[in-house]
RNA sequence: UCCUUCUUAGCUCAGUUGGUUAGAGCACCUGACUGUUAAUCAGGGGGUCCUUGGUUCAAGUCCAAGAGAGGGAGCCA
C-alpha cells in the first residue's frame, strides 16, 4: 500500500472529510471485542481524546489482533468514518495495521482503568501515557510558552542567570554543593579544612537557590527582564508543596515600586490562568471532571467551594485583595478561630504568618486571592526595600487558596549604605557580596521584582494536589529515580 | 526533621475477640456474544500478607525495631 501522511489525532477527530484515507499512529489504551469486530482506543499525545480504530475480522487479521493490548503502539492506515456507535463522533474503519511495539500484558503495569497518583508516581517513566497526566503535561507546556509569551509582549528580556554559584549569601535555604574533589580523598589545608582553592572552580560552589541576584544586576542596565530555569534547595521538606528541584520565574524591573510589582504580579497570575482557559479547555475538563469524582468520596466540608474551571474563571475576573502584614494581624486577632483558640500558632505582630493563618485569610476571610505586604524586616531577607517606619520592609507575597504563597517579591533596597548595613547586622559574608553592592554604589535606581513558583502555578491551574504531579520527574529527599 | 495514618494477588481493597485451605472487583488466559464505550456473561491461573526480631499451642491479626508511602506541620517558591 502507498504511504501515507501521518495525521495527528487532534487534528483527525476535528476532520469531518469522510471516506478520506488517514494514517494514525499512537498507543492502545482499551481494545474491546465482539464475535466480529474489535475496538481500538488509539492516543497520540496531541490531544487528551482517543481516536477509535474498528477492526472488522473479515479485514483484519486476528492473530494480529491478539497481539495488541492496552500500551501497544500501532500504526493504522484506513478510511475516516462517521462513527456507528454513541460514544465518538468519527472513527477510523482499519484497512492495515502494523503493530510499532508490543506490550505484554502480564508486565505493563498501567490498565484501563483508575490508578492511583502515588502508584503512578513510581511508574513516573509510564504516567505521560494515562490521561490525567498527558492532560498536566500539556498544560505544563502552554503554561511555558505563555510565561514567555507575556514578558516578550512587555518587552522583558528573558534572561539566563547561573545554576552554578559561587556565592552562598543568596539565603534563599540549604544549598546543594557542585564539586569535582574526590570525596574519599579530599585534599586539606595546614588548618585541616577542605581545600576548595583545589576543586574545579578554585572555591566552594553550590547550585543555585535563587537567580534573583544576578537577576537585578541585568535589570539594571536592560530595565525589565526575568529569569525562567531550574532552581535548588536542599531543604529537607517533605510536602506537597515542596521540591527540591524546582522551577521558577523570576522577573526583575527598573524603576518599579512595590505598587507597579504588584500590578505586575496580578496581570501576570491572570494572563497565565486566562491562557490555560483559551488554550487547554478539553485537558482543564477532563481534570475537572477527575476531581469532582474525586471528591464525590470526601465528606461534604471537604470539598471545594468551585469546580476547577470556574475557580480558574473567578481568579481571572477578581481584584486580588492587597493588604498591609499590620492590618492582617489586626484581622486575624479579631478572628472568630483566634478568639475561640483554634490557632495552633498564637498571633501577634512580628511573627511569621503561618500555613493556618494565610488560609483563613484567603479561604475563610476574603475567599480570593490576597497580595501580603509591608512585612516586618525581622522575618524578610537582606536585600529588601526598608520602610520609613524602620519597623517594616516592601515586601509582597502573594496568597493562593489551595497553594499558600505562589509568589514572593519586594521592592528592593536600592540604597547602598542601608543595605551595607542590613548586610553586616544580618551577618552575612560582606566579601561575597561585592558585586551586588556595587550595583548600588553606581548609578541605583529604585527597583523590584519577585519570584514565582511554576510548579505552585500549575498545582493551582491543573487542580492537582501534589506538586510531585505536576512535574514530570520530582526530585525529592531520599528520591531521585528515573 | 516532627506529628499522624497506612503497607495483604499486576492494580484497588476486604479480612471479626489471634484459630485450621487468606478473599472480592478489575487486569490476564480460555470460551460465549451481530458495533463496543473502563463492553458484558461463564470458567481458569495468580500470594515473601513490607522486612527483621519477639509474645503465643497458634500471628495477616498482638509487641518492638527498621524500610517505604500518604496526610498535616516546619522551612519556602
Amino acid at each position: 500500500m502507498e504511504a501515507i501522511k501521518r495525521t495527528k489525532i487532534g487534528k483527525v477527530l476535528k476532520s469531518e472529510s469522510y471516506g478520506s484515507s488517514v494514517c494514525v499512529k499512537g498507543w492502545v489504551r482499551t481494545k474491546r471485542g465482539s464475535k466480529n469486530v474489535a475496538f481500538l482506543a488509539l492516543n497520540d499525545g496531541s490531544t487528551i481524546h482517543n481516536i477509535q480504530i474498528v477492526a472488522d475480522f473479515e479485514i483484519i487479521d486476528e492473530t494480529l489482533l491478539s497481539r495488541i493490548h492496552t500500551g501497544a503502539s500501532l500504526s493504522v492506515i484506513g478510511s475516516l468514518i462517521e462513527s456507528q456507535g454513541t460514544g465518538q463522533k468519527v472513527e477510523v474503519k482499519a484497512e492495515s495495521i502494523e503493530v510499532l511495539g508490543e506490550a505484554n500484558p502480564d508486565e505493563y503495569p498501567l490498565q484501563p482503568k483508575k490508578h492511583s497518583l502515588e502508584f503512578l508516581r513510581e511508574k513516573a517513566h509510564l504516567r505521560f501515557r494515562t490521561n490525567t497526566f498527558s492532560a498536566v503535561f500539556r498544560i505544563r507546556h502552554a503554561m511555558a510558552f505563555a510565561i514567555h509569551q507575556f514578558f516578550n509582549g512587555k518587552g522583558f528580556y528573558y534572561m539566563h542567570s547561573p545554576i552554578i554559584t559561587g556565592s552562598d549569601a543568596e539565603g534563599a535555604g540549604e544549598m546543594f554543593q557542585v564539586t569535582t574533589l574526590d570525596l574519599d580523598k579530599l585534599p586539606k589545608t595546614e588548618d585541616g579544612k577542605v581545600d576548595y582553592s583545589k576543586d574545579f572552580f578554585g572555591k566552594l560552589t553550590n547550585l543555585t537557590v535563587s537567580g534573583q541576584l544576578e537577576g537585578e544586576l541585568a535589570a539594571l542596565a536592560l530595565g525589565e527582564i526575568y529569569t525562567f530555569g531550574p532552581t535548588f534547595r536542599a531543604e529537607n521538606s517533605n510536602t506537597s508543596r515542596h521540591l527540591a528541584e524546582f522551577w521558577m520565574i523570576e522577573p526583575e524591573m527598573a524603576f518599579y515600586d512595590i505598587k507597579d510589582n504588584m500590578d505586575l504580579a496580578e496581570e501576570m497570575l491572570k494572563y497565565l490562568v486566562q491562557y490555560a482557559l483559551d488554550n487547554c479547555r478539553d485537558d482543564l475538563e477532563f481534570l475537572q471532571n477527575r476531581l469532582l469524582e474525586e471528591e464525590k468520596l470526601k465528606p461534604q466540608n471537604e470539598r471545594s467551594d468551585l469546580p476547577l474551571i470556574e475557580k480558574l474563571e473567578f481568579v481571572t475576573k477578581n481584584d486580588f485583595v492587597r493588604l498591609a502584614y499590620t492590618e492582617a494581624i489586626d484581622i486575624l486577632i479579631k478572628s472568630k478561630p483566634n478568639q475561640k483558640g483554634q490557632f495552633q500558632y498564637p498571633v501577634e505582630w512580628g511573627i511569621d504568618l503561618q500555613s493556618e493563618h494565610e488560609r483563613f485569610l484567603v479561604e475563610k476571610h476574603y475567599k480570593k486571592p490576597v497580595i501580603l505586604t509591608d512585612y516586618p524586616k525581622q522575618i524578610k531577607a537582606f536585600y529588601m526595600k526598608q520602610n520609613e517606619d524602620g519597623k517594616t520592609v516592601r515586601a509582597m507575597d502573594v496568597l493562593f487558596p489551595g497553594i499558600g504563597e505562589i509568589i514572593g517579591g519586594s521592592q528592593r533596597e536600592e540604597s547602598y549604605e542601608k543595605l551595607k548595613a542590613r548586610i553586616d547586622e544580618m551577618g552575612i559574608h560582606e566579601a561575597d557580596m561585592w558585586w551586588f553592592l556595587e550595583t548600588r554604589k553606581f548609578g541605583t535606581v529604585p527597583h523590584s521584582g519577585y519570584g514565582l513558583g511554576f510548579e505552585r502555578l500549575m498545582l493551582f491551574v491543573t487542580g492537582m494536589g501534589n506538586i510531585r504531579d505536576v512535574i514530570p520527574f520530582a526530585r525529592t529527599p531520599k528520591n531521585a529515580e528515573f
